[in-house]
DNA sequence: CCACCCCTAAACATAT
DNA sequence: TATATGTTTAGGGGTG
């Protein structure tokens, strides 16, 4: 175990070399029998998880120097041919030119060079961060304000953020690029003005200010009842002493007149709420008003099915027809009585076994609970698949201002949790326990600073967002000298309505309304009533009456998984076994623009137990690269994970294990040895090269994430279950957007256009998307992201510069067979073969000659040579060692059969095929040894 | 049913 | 010897 780096701590720019005893000379024990020694069989030395980390110093940092590497299996090594023959190419760290190294967070704000950048998509993380803040302050207030007397303080906080929410909420799931395109496409088509956008935007913000104003009022009215409580509290005490209450329960003297208190201060309470929601829903009806007449709801029509064909040219006049009678119809629906909430909490009480709200999402106003229309009921119960409804839930006798405190049958108080039976049991318990003294002061102090650090948060986080929008609106402009493919919907003007109606407070809901609806309520003005407590984006992502613009239909038939934005219950609970897995089941690897997302939801990821939806691979490269030198011990790996993530501070025996797994078996983590140790680089060419084909997890979610990606998302068509599993799997999941866009629009613009593009530029058909959604002419985004490949890979990148003159001379080797002027021969390589084989008795092959070699019969290497090399040699554009997928399939039983491991190695047809990658160890090892050196194939190199 | 993807678990090997 | 680190295999569940 090597000294760690803490992970916080500056690395050192000192590096003793020490001496040049380089591991590689380490000589593995030879004997065909290697296997037998040591067969402990420790069983999972992650038992014993170093979870004390070690925060020794290390002097190792910056340029740690990774000498050596020569080595062929990232650890064992030695014979020169395995030292040639190495897949994971060493390289000298010094020679890594860090500062060249991709990063995609630099990269990432200029958008067209980074392939895996889709500026939207980072925009909806941004969103969703901010409906996750909102969020969390909402509970926060929620407590907090309930027993302190400042409801008031609660619902305005709550309309101060709504459009943040209401965006957050809504936006979201229209945001996919594709939904953007159709958006921008409809904003281009005069549907909505920059001065309509303007006009809202000044509505919205005139409602803020009486918002304020209001808040302002009660606060001075708040204060003078408090003053008159606490004097007749004192004149009550005065008068009767030491002198106990009538009341049964009552065990204080001043119970009664606390009681008292409360209860007016509850009766208050809810005449503010009341009072505000007035207010609001005149501004919803205001905001409505003004949004029939902008005919915005556009996005409503396209997002109840009626998608326009990327080809079509919708006339102006009839996507108006179509957005005033889509606008009718929700406006009718909803404005029944109160606006329909269609909360978040039936589907999300499904994770809560007595089906009650849970803390901190218990909405204001629970007589709109009941009031909402019978569809919205419906559906949602449907959807949650809970048969219990609302209405039973025993905190519903509970003053609205009290909700958040009596959830699940429990005090919500913080660090309380008693239980109650009824509301009327609580009460008891909040008189007695909760009594307004020093304790509960102090307690509701503390939520207070908790609240206010969570504004605080969302403020920032806010300001990234508009900080963002800015940007795209500025990038939109200059994309607009780019000739605009009819389809793409892009350019400028578009952009910059896009970016106003967010960057705003105010008009975003009520802009947004139309497409905010999956997520949230269908009047846009409602957001601004109680949306914040819609907020939680991904547990009811289908609340509405019309569950935002999917039919109904498309919900009714199985529940979709609960995914409160902190769905660690489940995951908690689950984690670690296949159960946990299954919940968050598919990651995004590549396709997602992983450290911009990181980036912008760090805070998230960080304090939330929610399992980042990447793969552990992307997850791997990210750690590195976001280090100065582009480096890291596996012990920094495990810190970083950590540190970034609070699903992995637990169960970290299995994710460390995977965390190893995908080092050692992915190419595209190169281990480099160095005198202290090992560190893990990123060979970002490998990584790259993996990216067209797999957007990680099933092709579903390729669909459903990678939204640029070219092939896969725009040929498949969306099936219902890869729109639950995308509701499903993760609360801010990319996924659930880009399949709800996908469902929403039935096509993507891009879909002519990814198919396309060069293999080899997965990532770049990604930021296609986003080049295209912000104005960029979709032909020069590809050429230019080409050409920003090209130069990353001949002269930036690391990967490239740096690459070992193994490496190099593996893709050499790789074009040299690819051309047939390999001069290996056959019966050499079936020779060297055989004789390796012959050497293992074990398992495990004993080889000098470089990488561990399994014997045939499910001794697997033999096999899995083979059955890799088939694969590479049947596809010529992804690299052979590169992948998981290849790995994991070549792992497969599926991939060899048992009597496939009688046979050596079909090295005919392995040779048949074009010999694209490095072919199986086996193969290259034959080869390696055919011809004595890895050298040798430099000859017969063809330049490329 | 198959191929593929990603994951977890675990056995095993090796270095410290 | 114990532990950390690496490698490899096995198999499960999901998807198209």
């Amino acid at each position: 175990m090597w000294p760690t780096r803490f992970e916080n701590e500056e690395p050192d720019s000192e590096l003793n070399l020490g001496d040049n005893s380089y591991q590689q000379l380490r000589q593995f024990p030879t004997g065909s029998d290697a296997s037998s020694v040591g067969r402990s069989g420790r069983k999972s030395s992650e038992s014993v998880d170093n979870e004390a980390e070690n925060v020794t110093t290390e002097s190792s940092g910056q340029s740690r120097l990774n000498i050596n590497l020569n080595n062929n299996s990232k650890r064992r090594s030695n014979s020169p041919a395995s030292a040639s023959t190495n897949n994971k190419a060493l390289r000298l760290s010094e020679e890594y030119p860090t500062e060249t190294f991709f990063k995609e967070n630099l990269t990432a704000l200029n958008g067209k060079g980074a392939p895996e950048l889709n500026a939207l998509e980072l925009l909806q993380r941004q969103a969703m961060q901010l409906a996750y803040l909102h969020q969390q302050h909402q509970a926060a207030a929620s407590l907090k304000s309930a027993p302190s007397l400042s409801p008031v303080e609660d619902a305005n906080r709550r309309a101060k953020h709504s459009l943040t929410a209401a965006f957050a909420a809504g936006v979201l799931p229209g945001n996919a690029s594709a939904l953007s395109n159709q958006m921008q496409q409809l904003l281009s088509q005069q549907v909505l003005s920059p001065q309509q956008l303007q006009a809202i935007m000044q509505q919205q913000a005139m409602s803020a200010h009486q918002a304020q104003q209001i808040q302002d009022f009660y606060r001075q009215h708040q204060k003078h009842i408090q003053m008159q409580l606490a004097a007749s509290k004192q004149q009550k005490e005065a008068a009767n002493p030491g002198k106990t209450d009538d009341s049964s329960e009552s065990r204080f003297g001043a119970k009664l007149s606390k009681d008292q208190q409360q209860q007016m201060q509850q009766n208050f309470a809810l005449q503010q709420l009341m009072h505000l929601q007035q207010l609001q829903q005149q501004q919803q009806a205001t905001a409505a008003a003004a949004l029939q007449q902008q005919g915005l709801a556009a996005a409503m029509a396209l997002a109840q099915g009626r998608p326009m064909p990327p080809g079509s040219d919708v006339s102006p006049a009839d996507l108006q027809q179509l957005l005033m009678k889509q606008v009718a119809e929700s406006s009718s629906t909803m404005r029944k009585d109160a606006p329909p909430q269609t909360n978040l909490n039936s589907s999300r009480k499904m994770s809560s076994p007595s089906n009650m709200t849970s803390p901190g999402r218990v909405r204001i106003d629970s007589h709109s609970r009941e009031s909402s229309s019978g569809d919205a009921r419906e559906s949602t119960r449907r959807i949650s698949n809970n048969p219990s409804s609302r209405e039973s839930s025993p905190e519903l006798g509970l003053p609205a201002a009290l909700q958040p405190l009596f959830s699940r049958g429990c005090c919500r108080w913080p660090s309380c949790d008693k239980e109650c039976n009824d509301t009327a049991a609580f009460h008891r318990h909040l008189n007695e326990s909760h009594r307004l003294d020093d304790k509960s002061t102090a307690q509701c102090r503390v939520q207070m600073q908790v609240v206010g650090s969570l504004d605080k948060q969302l403020t920032m986080e806010r300001e990234v967002l508009n900080a963002m929008m800015s940007y795209l609106r500025m990038d939109g402009k200059d994309g607009k000298a780019n000739a605009d493919p009819p389809n793409l919907g892009t350019s400028n003007g578009k952009a910059e309505q896009f970016s106003n109606s967010i960057t705003s407070n105010g008009p975003t809901a009520a802009n947004f309304s139309g497409i905010t609806l999956p997520f949230g309520s269908q009047s846009g003005p409602n957001l601004n009533n109680r949306a914040p407590n819609n907020l939680s984006l991904p547990s009811s992502p289908i609340s509405g009456p019309q569950i935002g613009g999917f039919p109904p239909a498309l919900f009714s038939t199985t529940s979709l998984p609960s995914s409160p934005p902190l769905f660690s219950s489940q995951l908690s609970s689950s984690s670690g076994s296949r159960e946990g897995m299954l919940q968050g089941k598919r990651r995004h690897s590549a396709a997602v623009p992983i450290s911009a997302d990181l980036t912008q939801n760090q805070e998230f990821y960080r304090t939330a137990d929610v399992r980042p939806p990447f793969t552990y691979a992307s997850l791997i490269r990210q750690a590195i690269i976001e280090t100065p030198d582009c480096q890291m011990t596996l012990n920094e790996i495990y810190n970083w994970f950590q540190k970034k993530f609070a699903y992995f501070r637990r169960n970290a025996p299995t994710w460390k294990n995977a965390v190893r797994h995908n080092l050692s078996l992915h190419k595209c983590f190169v281990r480099v040895e160095n005198v202290k140790g090992a560190v893990w680089t990123v060979d970002e060419s490998e990584y790259q090269k993996r990216r067209p084909q797999k957007f990680s997890g099933s092709p579903a979610i390729r669909g459903r994430v990678d939204v640029g990606s070219s092939q896969s998302f725009y040929g498949a068509p969306m099936s219902l279950a890869s729109m639950q599993m995308a509701f499903g799997e993760n609360p801010f999941s990319q996924a659930q957007l880009a399949s709800q866009a996908q469902a929403m629009l039935g096509t993507n613009p891009l879909q002519n256009y990814g198919s396309f593009l060069p293999a080899g530029f997965g990532g770049i058909t990604h930021s296609l998307s986003s080049d295209a959604t912000v104005g960029m002419d979709i032909t020069e985004a590809a050429n230019n992201l080409s050409a920003l490949a090209n130069a990353r890979r001949h002269s930036i990148s690391p990967t490239s510069s740096n690459h070992s003159i193994k490496e190099e001379s593996r893709e050499r080797f790789l074009s040299s067979q690819s051309s047939n002027k390999t001069s290996v021969k056959l019966e050499e390589i079936e020779e060297s073969n055989e004789s390796e084989q012959r050497n293992g008795s074990s398992p495990h092959l004993s080889n000098d000659v470089g990488p561990k070699i399994y014997s045939s019969s499910k001794d697997g290497e033999a096999m899995n040579g083979n059955s890799e090399s088939e694969k590479e040699f049947c596809s010529p554009s992804r690299s052979r060692d590169d992948d998981m997928e290849e790995r994991g399939s070549r792992n497969s039983m599926d991939t060899y059969s048992a009597e496939d491991s009688d046979k050596p190695l079909n090295l005919h047809h392995n040779l048949s095929h074009k010999v694209n990658g490095e072919g199986s160890s086996l193969l290259r090892q034959g080869i390696m040894s055919a011809r004595g050196s890895f050298a040798m194939l430099h000859d017969h190199s063809v330049a490329e």
